[in-house]
RNA sequence: GCCGUUGUAGCUCAGUCGGUAGAGCGUAUCCUUGGUAAGGAUAAGGUCACCGGUUCAAUCCCGGUCAACGGCUCCA
């Protein structure tokens, strides 16, 4: 008999040979029904698996993240098979699960559409039916790239060539269809219940755009049809929070043919940018930034001095002056330099903080713009630290607590990823050695998770990202931290030390919010364009009752106003139910009422964003303080994230 | 940039199997003077993304361009 540790810490004697599925019954029916692969000492297994010794072990049901995995992963070799079963001669690419669902790349000469995938749907039910067990069988190297090779699968045959010696090779078996694949798997097709095919997408073989480009097909795939249905209907209010979307419903900026890429900024947009820098400001000046503005076109000459030149150039546009080529911005920091080069610097200036809302330029590929989250200009809050090579380690916890700071108050979660050197890149490895070395050493005195990114840094520096999150569950890199020996050095960039000396500043680019525009589309998203007063474009609405009432209802825009109270009266002639409900179509903080009972006592009725009862009644100067604290103190209020 | 889809009024969308277009919302004007999520009437508003081709005739069919959307690649 062998000993099997179960989750709960219970010890279970089983007989060796005993297969995870008898284990699992054996267990309670139940679990041996919603079993769908097994944790053995870690690894997760099919429930085919026979226990040969002692084990830990954890059955693993579509309740958990593990086991929907599982059922997602299978759910993609189910629709591998329709695509083969309609598509005779598809090629097959890769078929992992990934977040929230499943994809499988295809080659084939057939273009599919959107029509295609209820056909597939439709056959993947069919097949799901018929119940088909996964069959699991190790092969040797040599049959398996004669098995996909006879078939004409160059990819599987190329992935089996990549695999190094002394791996299993295993393919999976269902019914007419096999793959290759390391598993695990559910028991049988029939696991598969509730799964939807939601798109289809070019990507290319292996990610690398120098290779053919496959068409892949994303489903999704739950335990339940209500947990499915949950999830397309949470796909669906994501749709309704988008930036886009918002952005133009509260007429805030807007996107033209004229401009792709280069958003236009409304009136209400505006003020919310300026909301943002107004705080910006404020909170850099707190801390010993000074600021500073450099010009959006430069000589070439200064960018082949940085690296820029010959580092960045697909990303800049270029323009001819008096004969002589200068280029359109694409980052601030050489800008920069020149200002730090403008006079003498001494260690005792140092460290040196001088922020810079910049106004970039980047020529982004057309497929990858996407509102205010992937644009070709935009406005870095920018800052670049000068200081003493003592200085690193402060300065960059500094900036993270600044960044912390900042996303505290906007109600963000986030995290943070360390990004090494590329291979485009310059400077020596001593130097990246060393600033990369500086950034974990301040992740790790702030006690900070991270996950490192293997050739992702800037081609100056190593990194630390902050990455948000928007309404579809995609990450957004926002602030960022790069600490650089090189521009430095290209720049020749000195300080008089104590001994007299010249000695070379070490510096340190950084963005808190990272760009304005794409902090705003993910604001919007995160507060579904109902913003906390303090940013709303419009406070308050002061609806008059009736033409009578306008007088008062102007009296008291006109008090708000004077304290900079951001406010507004709707005296169209329209019915009160009206003007309410375009109050909170345009998520107006809060809505005043006025008619007689309020002009008598000098008061408004007052009706929050998104309360449905009518608000109290409270005196003009009564609600000025109640609103005044709540600007003050930035309350926000935010709306729950994806519905979970 | 690549793959796929889409492009009709300010917005959301119908529609025309080829005979130059329609709704709702919004806007304007008039009526209604109203108490917490849509009062009524009338009117204005479109080179059917753009450029070519086929045709007696193109918004519709074909080709190209541009843009948007979903991805891939890339990135704040």
């Amino acid at each position: 008999m062998i000993q099997v540790t179960l989750k709960d810490g219970s010890i279970r004697s089983v007989e060796p040979g005993t297969s995870l599925a008898s284990l699992a019954a054996s267990i309670a029916r139940g679990l041996g029904k919603a079993a769908l692969a097994a944790k053995v000492d870690g690894e997760i297994r099919d429930l085919t698996y026979a226990l040969q010794a002692d084990a830990e072990v954890e059955i693993l049901t579509a309740e958990g993240e593990e086991g929907l995995k599982v059922l997602r992963h299978s759910a993609s070799h189910l629709l591998a098979q329709a695509v083969q079963n309609l598509f005779p001669g598809t090629r097959l690419g890769i078929g992992p699960a990934i977040a929230n669902g499943f994809y499988y790349d295809f080659d084939s000469e057939h273009v599919f559409t959107p029509e295609d995938l209820s056909r597939l749907e439709a056959e993947m039910a069919h097949l799901a039916k018929a119940n088909f067990p996964y069959e699991r069988r190790e092969v040797e190297r040599g049959e398996a790239l004669a098995f996909f090779g006879g078939r004409g699968e160059n990819y599987k045959v190329e992935l089996i060539e990549d695999l190094p010696a002394g791996v299993a090779i295993s393919m999976y078996t269902q019914g007419n269809f096999t793959d290759l694949c390391a598993g695990p798997h559910v028991p049988a097709t029939g696991k598969i219940k509730a799964f939807k095919l939601l798109n289809l997408a070019g990507a290319y073989w292996r990610g690398n755009e120098k290779n053919k480009m496959l068409q892949r097909i994303y489903g999704t795939a739950f335990d339940k049809q209500a947990d499915l249905d949950d999830y397309l209907f949470k796909l669906e209010e994501a749709k309704r929070r988008d930036h886009r979307k918002l952005g133009q419903e509260l007429d805030l900026f807007s996107l033209h043919d004229e401009g792709p890429g280069f958003p236009f900024f409304h009136p209400k947009g505006m003020i919310l940018r300026n909301i943002l820098e107004d705080f910006w400001r404020l909170e850099h000046q707190r801390r010993g930034y000074q600021e500073i503005k450099t010009p959006i076109i430069l000589n070439r000459g200064l960018w082949e001095q940085s690296g820029h030149w010959d580092h960045y150039k697909e990303n800049m546009y270029f323009t001819r002056i008096d004969d002589e080529d200068y280029a359109v911005k694409p980052m601030n920091c050489p800008g920069g330099m020149i200002v730090y080069k403008s006079k003498l610097r001494s260690y005792r200036d140092l460290p040196l903080r001088l922020g810079e809302l910049g106004l970039v330029h980047r020529h982004e590929l057309s497929g990858a713009l996407h509102g205010l989250l992937r644009v070709r200009n935009f406005t870095q809050d920018d800052a670049h630290i000068y200081m003493l090579p003592s200085q690193i380690k402060d300065e960059i916890i500094g900036v993270i607590d600044l960044v912390d700071y900042f996303y505290r108050v906007f109600g963000f979660e986030y995290h943070v990823e360390l990004s090494t050197r590329p291979e485009d890149s310059m400077g020596s490895d001593e130097a990246w050695e060393m600033a990369t070395g500086a950034l974990e050493e301040a992740l790790r005195a702030k006690g900070m998770e991270y996950k490192v990114n293997p050739g992702d840094g800037a081609f100056y520096g190593p990194k630390i990202d902050f990455h948000l999150r928007d309404c579809l569950d995609r990450t957004w890199q926002c602030g960022t931290i790069q600490l650089d020996f090189q521009m430095p050095e290209k720049f020749d960039l000195t300080y008089v030390g104590e001994d007299g000396q010249k000695h070379r500043p070490v510096m340190i680019h950084r963005v808190v919010y990272g760009s304005i525009e794409r902090f705003i589309a993910l604001l919007l998203e995160q507060y579904a364009g109902a913003f906390p007063t303090w940013l709303a474009p419009v406070q308050v609405r002061v609806l008059p009752i009736s033409e009578r009432h306008e007088e008062y209802s102007d009296s008291v825009v006109a008090r708000l106003r004077e304290l900079d109270i951001r406010s507004e009266a709707d005296d169209r002639r329209e019915k009160m139910n009206y003007k309410i409900r375009e109050a909170q179509k345009d998520k107006i903080p809060f809505t005043l009422v006025v008619g007689d009972r309020e002009a008598e006592s000098a008061s408004v009725a007052v009706r929050r964003y998104g309360q449905d009862n009518a608000g109290a009644k409270m005196g003009v100067e009564e609600f000025i303080s109640l609103i005044q604290e709540e600007i003050r103190s930035k309350k926000s209020i935010v709306p729950q994230l994806h519905g979970d």
